[in-house]
DNA sequence: TTCATCCGTTCAATATAAAGAACATTCTTA
DNA sequence: TAAGAATGTTCTTTATATTGAACGGATGAA
């Protein structure tokens, strides 16, 4: 059984992608050097290709492996939202309110991050796999990554492989405030 | 054109992701339902599995097909970006300034924008799937997703699918200033 | 109409993936 | 030593992916 996700329908995977490139079975099979068969098979899910077989008809398209299978992005309903809605998950001298509130299925987080005076936060271990990004908007802010040191004024911005341990400081006298975005969101 | 990628070394790929989870090819095939042989042949390359006979392999790690086929995250190096280092990739009347230059191989985008009053941009067609979020920092942006129009204020923020059409506009009379982030970085 | 050309599907023949058993090798353990 | 159990590899048979050609339907032009 297959513990992680749901599967993929191969079939209506390459259909999709195929008419969104405006190519017919024909047209593709064609590019690829695959018979139209091939195309019609798979796309009915009649057949199950080989790994080489399918890399050789998305070669048509063109489309790699890794982009044939990655994970359909969910569409998002809401788009605006207000100061007054950003979620907070983190309190006390620390804010760390998030656009949006469900992180389900999306692949990118941002937050709006507030640091009292001193307040720290971070992650010792390795967190899954991801990048993180930030620009500070005010104050000045200590942060460590993998070992080294560095101090970030307004306008500065950073950006890591999330796998890194990494920590936050607020090393001036104001309130340190910065916006913050990591993909993929899972922590 | 497929810009983006290498083949994977399915092979390879599939006996790096077995022995990490410490798993024999005998093991790993009991816990899959497969014969070992297959294993054996599809780390050797000596065979190219059918797609649904690598889900049913993967299955016992287990593993899905996005996961196997997404691409390896090259480590970024450098990891504070000074104000004056952000790249500036628009001038003029809009200033776009990207944290870090180089956006191969990443998945996460950062921009520090800033509009002058009445100044638009946005995009009209379907660009690559993607999520796009902002965080306005100070003046007034109209933002229009998909026909639908909003107005935002300092702290207000966004979030919406990349593919649909969208504009951005500075509807103030101060500068406009805001961080954005997107993924895939890909445009 | 009739011809031409495109579309996607289906069929029989062939190439290849997958199973099950036997193989060689390297460890343990007696 | 030798026996036992683990590993990955290689064999032969069987199941299935893939081909090339033929099919039926839709569209457009003479």
């Amino acid at each position: 059984m297959n513990a992680s996700n749901f599967d993929v329908d191969v079939g209506a995977r390459l259909r999709e992608l195929r008419v969104r490139h405006g190519l017919s079975q024909r047209a593709l099979a064609k590019r690829a050097g695959v018979s139209n068969a091939t195309v019609s098979m798979v796309e009915a899910n009649r057949m199950s290709p080989s790994v080489s077989g399918l890399r050789q008809i998305l070669s048509g398209i063109p489309l790699s492996l890794s982009e044939f299978f990655a994970e359909a992005k969910p569409t998002v309903e809401q788009v605006v939202f207000r100061a007054s809605e950003l979620k907070e998950i983190a309190g006390g001298r620390i804010s760390f309110r998030q656009v949006g509130s469900n992180l389900e299925g999306r692949s990118l987080q941002m937050i709006h991050e507030r640091y009292k005076p001193g307040a720290v936060s971070g992650k010792a271990m390795l967190s899954h796999q991801g990048e993180e990004a930030g620009l500070i908007i005010r104050g000045r802010m200590g942060l460590e990554v993998d070992g080294a040191r560095y101090e970030l004024n307004p306008g500065d911005a950073y950006f890591f492989d999330s796998r890194k341990p990494h920590a936050f400081k607020n090393i001036g006298d104001e309130d340190l405030e910065l916006v913050s975005a990591c993909t993929p969101p899972s922590f």
